[in-house]
This record gives C-alpha cells, structure tokens and sequence, in this order.
DNA sequence: AAATGTTCGCCT
DNA sequence: GGCGAACATTTT
C-alpha cells in the first residue's frame, strides 16, 4: 500500500505518514485517525519510507478529486514551512478559506433557481391582478428562469413564498455556469488620463515583463499617481486574458479604492477582507480559481487566493505594517507576495511613497528594478514641513502659543486644520494628586487611559475596563488628576479654544461601525468640519484637499524608542500625512511639535524628504548589521509566572553556538493579560547559518520540559517588538 | 492543541 | 477506597 505524507492541522513542527489503496494527489484533502479522533488534514507528498512503519494507519476518507492546493502553493507552504520554522498542519491552515478547513466541498454548490410549475398558464397571470408584486414576477419567470440571487434583487421573499404556496412557480437547483474567462468579453477600458513621461517610463517596464519573474519597487510620491501606472499596467495584463492579485493595507480596501478598478475596467472584483463572510470568501476564492475573475483585490491573507491564469501581483503601500501578521504564522505577505510570483512566474509590482527600507535595499542593490515618481500631477502640491520647538512653552491641550496661532490663522482663511495625536481616549494615566498613586491595569502593569465619554478607565493593551473611581485606590483622597493628552480631551480643548470651528475627532473609538469612516470623510471634504481631531487612521489613504495645515502633537516618543523601527515608522507616518493635505490652490505646510528640534533624524526627514532619510537610516542599519543587513529570529515566552518564561529562554539560549544572542530580556510590554512576556533575540549576518541554527536547536528546545508549561513561539523577521 | 492516562492529596 | 485536580503523555 502507498504511503502518503499527511499536513495534520496540529502544532507541531512535522508531517505524518498514512497508508492508502493508492497513491493519492498532493493538496487533495483527507480525513485521518489522529489519536483517538479523526481530523481533516491535507497530503503534501507519496512517500517511501517512514521511520515508525508500526504506527501507520490508513486513510479512511478522500474529500477532494482535484487539489484544493495546487502545485505552486504546495511549494509556497513547503517554504513557509520551513522559512517560518511553524507546523505544516497550521501553515496549510491558514492557507485554506475557513470553510474548506471544516470540510465543506470545494466545489461550487448548485444554485437556487426559480421557474414556472408545469401546471402554470397564461390564465394565472390574470388571477392575479389584484397582487402586483406576485404578477410581475410571475410575468418575470414566464420569459425565462432565474436564480434566486436574481429574483431577489427586484422581489421580495415573501411575493415569491406567496408564489411558491400557489403552486403557481417551483424552485429547482441548478448547476452554476462555468464563468471561465467570461470578463474578457466585458472588459471595456474606460477612459484614462495619458501618463506623463516617468509615468510612461514605468508603465512600460512593467509591461515588458509578461510571464517572467519580475520584482519591481514603484517609489512615488503622493499624488505622483502611482495607482495610474497600477491601472494601466493592469490593462495590458487583463487585454492577455490573465488575472491580477492586488494586496492592500487592511485600512485602505475602501468602496473606492474597489470602484476605481471597476469603472475602469467594466469587470467584476473580487474583494477579499476580515469583514466578509466565509461564504462568500469561499465564492471569490472558487472563482479565482476557476478563471471567473480578472482582478482580485484583498489583505494579508488575499496572497493564499489560487488564480487559474496568474498574471501579475500589486502589493500597495508595500511599507504597512499590517501586511506581517502578528500571531500565529507569522509571515510577511510581501515577502510570500515575491516568493509566490518567483513560482508562478509573473511581474510583482511593490508601491508605496515610503517604502520600508528592506524594499529599498532591494532596489539598491538592483534585485528589485527600481521605477521613480518624482513630479506630482498638477493639483497636487508639495506640503512644507516644519519643526516647531516647545521646549519651556506653555501650552495648552498639548498645544503651544506658536502652533495655536497658527491654527487661528488657518481656521480664519476658512481652511481646514487637522491635528494629529497618536492617543486614543481622554489622557493615557490617571493619578491621584495627594499621593502620586497611577492607576494602573492589574493584568499588564500599565496605566490605564481614561475614557472620559464612557467614564470608565480601559486598558489599551489587554482591554479589560472598569470605572471612572471617585477616588484613589490607594490612599482614598478624592483628588484625581490626569496625566497627558489624548484625542479625546484635544476635542474637548479645542471646542474651548475654537468655538466657532465646527469639529471632527477620528480614531478608532469614534469610527465604530463600518460605513462611519466613510461618511466623516465625505463630510469632512464637503467642508462640514473645519478642525479634524485624529490618530492613524488619518495617515491612511485619504485625501484632504481643503487642510492647509496639519500640526503633529508629539514626535519625541518615537526618537528615543527602544524599538529601532520606530524613527522609520514616525517618517513614514509624517510622511504621510504631508501627502495627504493640501492642492495647488491652497498649499498646505505641517508642523511637528517636538522638544527636539534639532535631532537629526528630523531635521533630515523635514529638509530632504523620506527618500534621503530613508537612505541614510540604511547607513545607520548596516552599520549595526540591523535588518535588512543582519537578520533576526525573535523567541517570545510568556506565563503567569514570569520566571518561568525567563528560565525557558535562558535555557533556549545555551541551545545555540555561533549566533549573536540577545536576552532574555522582558518585552516592550512586559505584562499582558496577565502572563509575563520575555524574548530572546537571535541575530546573525547570515540569513542561511541563523535559519540552520534554529532548525537544528527546535527539537532540542521543543523536548525540553520547560516548554509544555509556557506558551512560547518563533517570529521570524520581527517588525512588532513588544 | 486536545484528548487521554497517571499521580497525588484529601475526605470519609 | 473514592474523588477530583494537577500533571504527563501521545498523536503516523
């Protein structure tokens, strides 16, 4: 009987062997004896030897005829694997839509339809005059049947019930059409503006490069129009009747961003995020794979959709964070995004304003090709950045005489001022005045914020909450105070200051609910608010055409961080938000509120733009053998008992010889939700001697009886250091 | 991870 | 001796 290896979704770092009647298709799944239950895994090879023979059960059950994972995202899975040092089983996991994992059948279901009972006849139609609804849709279903996707966009479930009751309609199912490659037929070009000459130049390189591995860094200013260049390269690959897979930031997959690619192009997109359903992932990942879509827009996890023609991957604002995920497997999609278009062969196209500074690398030392966009359209215009010393000023909200000033200047023109402070809630502590006593969250050890609309304390770390106290929970006086600003008290100051300013505040407590965004941005540019009052989100893809000012509360948390990705992650957020406010008529400047004015770093970043900043931070990371020079594999533990956690690292440690070992040393966050945290950094100039190192010590560090008792795992390339 | 089996302390 | 909690073992 053929053995056949078996991706089991269980944590552990290996693959299992089975027996069956025959030799069975990598990516079909299975379902397994495991112990004492049966699990559904997937077979990732046929086999010929296995060191337990003994132990070999058979396979009690195929579900798939054809692979649910074809040849090319095996192989991505088999790297994964071992890139990440993670469980086949869990890699194979996230790979799959949630719906295929549970076993549903891969293939699409047979729809609902709707058509006239046989026994129907023209002199139904008249019996119903005296219900309209019921006739035209009886009327509907006399020309020719529908499906009942259809039928429910004109009528209502209960018209077509009170059809079904008279016996006058049937329902039957129906086996969904093929849609292979049906977009060609529609796709129409819209009309498009014609490119200017670097525009031109990069649009062309792109094109070039049909069904060859091609990794190209598109670096363009805001407002240079890189998604043009997108589009019209786009173009040429949907005219080749092939699909294009494009990854966007969790925050920028917006009704419009998807409205772009369909006016254009005339064709449905597939759209892939954390909000949808599994169903309807399912749906754009089966018709994906069938050919049925030209374009497929998504996340992180969009990078797993399986395309029948590959044609070319976009992964835009390349730079976000949001692109590596942050438990589990945890692996970059920009970097699997140049793995997997190495293995299909087709051109990747990797933009951003402010690209990270491993891309930059890349296309320096010519692996990416690397496209500029230097010019902005006309309308756009460069914002002039300041710095603004606040040393011995007093200020008020956070704010300073200068900066206030300005903003009056501003609002008295009639502009917009946005204000931007990386706080959430009313201020980030809560002490007593009598004895200095912070209140702090019990489970992570921080202070907690003080939510002053909800007047409750939260814990933006574990988000636990409790209420405001009247008084100090350790000396009992009634005296509190608070400490800092937030987005929130900002509000609430600035209506003091400005009261004539209609205002706006944007974070993530405000914007609840999913169209909310949408709609304040819309008011916001309709000029409805003068002063907008916001976090991150503001950073994001958005454009403010009416701000002529944008003031930055606070950028020295960031200069003296203990995370070295922290000064690039302030220029790219700056950088940024410079890029969103402003045009020709009305130029916009920005102004950074900082207690050190001359640090270098901003006065780089302020007087020769990202690009150059971004270059020189390169020196300072090869001269500390810093990613992308030196490469790190992060080790976390944490338990309640943080000793523990502390021995199990130190004693991870002594399994390595030949690596640069920082720690054990506590996280940035060194409690949260009630465990412990520590890590242990390993670092070496040679990506294959580290990698070769961890492989060789996991077993090791696997059996040792520490680790059953804390919950501990392996980041590879870490971006995220608490 | 999750489900089993094993050990051990405490109660009557 | 009986019971449940805590701990250890196994997974092909």
């Amino acid at each position: 009987m053929p053995l056949i290896d078996v991706a089991v979704p269980v944590p552990l770092r290996q693959t299992f062997t089975y027996s069956f009647e025959q030799s069975l298709m990598p990516g079909v799944r299975v379902t397994v004896p495991f112990g004492n239950r049966t699990m559904t895994g997937v077979v990732t090879g046929n086999t010929a030897h296995t060191d337990n023979p003994d132990k070999v059960k058979p396979i009690t059950g195929v579900l798939d005829t054809s692979p649910v994972l074809d040849e090319c995202q095996l192989t991505l899975c088999r790297w994964l694997w071992q890139y990440y040092h993670h469980a086949p089983g869990e890699v194979i996991h996230t790979a799959l839509p949630v719906l295929l994992r549970k076993g549903a059948s891969a293939e699409p279901e047979p729809e609902l339809w709707y058509r006239l009972s046989p026994t129907a006849s023209e002199a139904d139609s008249a019996d119903l005059s005296r219900a309209p609804k019921q006739r035209d849709c009886f009327g509907a279903l006399q020309k020719a049947p529908l499906s009942a996707d259809v039928l429910k966009q004109t009528f209502s479930a209960t018209v077509i019930k009170a059809l079904l009751e008279r016996n006058l309609i049937e329902a039957f199912s129906r086996e969904p059409d093929s849609a292979d490659r049906l977009w060609t037929d529609k796709l129409t070009i819209g009309s498009k503006p014609v490119p200017d000459q670097e525009q031109a130049v990069a649009i062309s390189a792109i094109v070039q490069k049909k069904q060859t591995f091609a990794p190209f860094l598109l670096e363009g200013v805001t407002g240079s129009g890189k998604t043009e260049v997108y589009l019209q390269a786009i173009e040429s690959v949907l005219k080749a009747g092939r699909q294009v897979l494009i990854l966007v930031p969790e925050i920028g997959l917006t009704p419009q961003t998807v409205s772009r690619f369909t006016t254009r192009f005339g064709i449905e997109v597939g759209v892939l995020h954390s909000q949808i359903t599994d169903k309807a992932r399912l749906r754009v990942w089966q018709q994906a794979r069938d050919g049925a879509l030209g374009i497929i827009i998504g996340t992180r996890s969009a990078i797993f959709t399986p395309l029948k023609y590959p044609g070319m991957l976009i992964v835009d604002e390349e730079h976000d964070e949001s692109f590596k995920q942050q438990d589990g497997l945890r692996y970059h999609a920009r970097d699997l995004a140049v793995m997997r278009a190495n293995q299909e062969n087709i051109p990747l196209v990797l933009g951003s304003a402010t690209p990270s500074l491993e891309s930059l690398n890349n296309a320096i030392n010519k692996r990416y090709q690397h496209l500029q966009l230097t010019r902005r359209a006309a309308g756009a215009q460069v914002t002039v950045q300041h710095v603004l010393d606040v040393t011995d000023q007093p200020m008020r909200f956070g704010l300073a005489e200068g900066t206030l000033s300005l903003m009056r200047q501003h609002l008295d023109q009639g502009n917009q001022v946005l204000v931007f402070v990386n706080r959430r809630g009313y201020a980030p502590a809560l002490l007593c005045h009598h004895c200095g006593h912070t209140e702090s969250c019990q489970r992570c050890e921080r202070p907690y914020t003080v939510h002053k609309a909800h007047r409750r304390l939260h814990c933006h770390h574990c988000g636990a909450t409790r209420p405001l106290p009247a008084s100090c929970t350790q000396c009992g006086k009634t005296e509190m105070v608070t400490e800092g600003i937030g987005t929130e008290q900002l509000e609430q100051g600035l209506s003091q200051l400005f009261p004539d300013a209609p205002q706006v505040r944007i974070d993530s407590d405000s914007v609840r609910g999913k169209d909310k965004l949408q709609g304040m941005l819309d008011a916001i540019n309709q000029q409805q608010y003068q002063l907008l009052i916001g976090t991150q989100i503001l950073s994001k893809g958005h454009h403010f055409p009416h701000v002529t000012l944008v003031v930055v509360l606070d950028c020295d948390g960031a200069l003296f961080s203990g995370d070295y990705r922290a000064p690039e992650k302030l220029a790219q957020l700056v950088t940024q938000l410079a890029g969103r406010a402003g045009r020709a008529s009305k130029p916009g400047q920005m102004w950074l509120q900082t207690h050190n004015p001359q640090h270098p770093l901003l006065q780089d970043l302020i007087n020769n733009g990202y690009g150059h900043f971004a270059r020189h931070a390169l020196l300072e990371r090869k001269m500390a053998v810093q990613p992308p020079f030196g490469v790190q594999i992060l080790v976390r533990a944490e338990a309640q008992d943080g000793q523990l956690a502390f021995q199990f690292l130190a004693d991870a440690a002594s399994c390595f010889e030949h690596v640069q070992l920082i720690g054990p040393m506590p996280g940035l966050i060194e409690k949260r939700q009630g465990r412990f945290r520590f890590m242990l950094v390993l670092q070496s100039d040679k990506r294959k001697h580290l990698h070769e190192q961890l492989r060789l010590a996991l077993p090791a560090i696997t059996a040792m009886p520490l680790a059953s008792k804390v919950r501990w795992s392996v980041d590879v390339d870490p971006t995220d250091f608490s």
